[in-house]
DNA sequence: GTTGGTATGTTGGCATACCAGAATACAGTC
DNA sequence: GACTGTATTCTGGTATGCCAACATACCAAC
């Protein structure tokens, strides 16, 4: 039994369906779809080159996640966010990471250390290159090591689908100026107190980083109520 | 314009999707269909009398939501909870909870204090009662009346769909005789910190109550691993 | 010119049809 | 009787078709 293990085939075999959904996720996330805009089913089949099933079904997993809001009457529009959804889950990442850096910090062991430091060394290359999907993509693959290693992957799920909802705003903020100065320190400390195995060290970092971080988005959103509740 | 708003009509029209969704988690829930079984689409189109379309989209949203795993080559089926999985869940319910119950504390008037004590109450009845489905119903309730005075909406949404992942685990615990005794006591005790506006004794008494849940799911589920990972 | 009515187009909701892969049953062969 | 190859069935993936509701445009009548 297990000496054939070791020679399964694993036959992926991704299915239209799952295509579809990362093709629009990454389309809203990007932006390229913009905030309240309508998604008419059969625009994204002639756009993606499938039929009205799987798109319709694409539809559905979007909407699940919060991606998308199925208006009553006129169909698949991209959500909208308000600044107060946008708080609130700020508030929960907050509460979800800092306790992820604590138990990653409980549990850090030497390969842990080696990862964290890889995943921090890009993340401060990404900022000084300025290039924002290259920010973006590291500053997740560098939380991804912390939950990873803190063994919260459940969490992780969470943090990502929010992260989705809030794409526009990380955009933003990771692009302000006032970002790329104080963004290595805070990720710099948050990666220390986690080397230092100091718990509660590595949450107050997390912590005070995402206070920031939100700040710096109600700043950018709340004045000309970007986008509105309605 | 004010005046119009007055007598538009919201033309609600639930979807035959949005039915199926419902019963469809509902019948997962509540056990109806066991963890790991096989959702074939044309069995359920039979029992729901609706179309394969609506019933896969259906599948889909909850498939987001993690009620129904799709394996790759089998199709859809009931997801299957590890014991790591309830407990990363335990522990993601206990700080998004205990956050809401501090902020509960934090804004609790006097509408809040008589709905939480119109809640607390209902849920001892059903202590008492030991009706399950009443049980659970007055405890979601009773949460309810937390997360909407504390602003929590988004939290409350995490919560909910965390709570159908273990929804068979809280059943269980639910039921316990041992939960019989030590559940309303829990219940009050969040009840009066926060109608004593104390916001941290609020977090600690449900932190205590999600620890011993989850003391009681463990011990009822690790022994002879109920749901095991595949 | 405004108003009421009709025709047309757009679009989502739902149902059905077709196909291919996988599993199972079955039959033939040694 | 065990094994292998084939036929059948099951089932999910995908595409397409139909319909009703809503919106828009156009037209006629006053």
């Amino acid at each position: 039994m297990d000496r054939t293990d070791d020679l399964r085939i694993d036959h992926a075999a991704p299915t239209l369906r799952a295509l579809a959904v990362d093709r629009l996720r990454g389309a809203i996330i990007s932006g390229r779809f913009a905030s309240g805009e309508r998604l008419v089913e059969r625009a994204l089949c002639d756009q993606l080159g499938v039929s009205r099933s799987v798109v319709r079904e694409a539809i559905r997993y979007l909407e699940a996640e919060g991606l998308v809001e199925t208006q009553p009457r006129s169909g698949p529009v991209v959500a909208r966010l308000s600044w107060e959804d946008a708080r609130q889950i700020y508030d929960i990442r907050r509460l979800l990471e800092a306790a992820a850096a604590a138990d990653c910090a409980r549990r850090a062991d030497e390969a842990v250390a080696e990862r964290l430091g890889a995943a921090l060394a890009r993340l401060i290359a990404a900022f000084a290159g300025g290039e924002p999907a290259a920010l973006y993509d590291a500053t997740t693959a560098f939380y991804e090591v912390i939950f990873s290693a803190a063994g919260h992957s459940i969490a992780w799920d969470i943090v990502q689908r929010l992260n989705g909802r809030i794409s526009r705003l990380r955009a933003l903020t990771l692009s302000t100026t006032n970002r790329r100065v104080s963004g290595p320190a805070h990720m710099t400390r948050i990666c220390e107190a986690i080397l230092a195995r100091d718990p509660d060290a590595a949450a107050a970092a997390v912590s005070d980083h995402l206070h920031d971080a939100a700040e710096i988005a109600r700043q950018s959103l709340a004045p000309q109520s970007l986008e509105d509740t309605q």
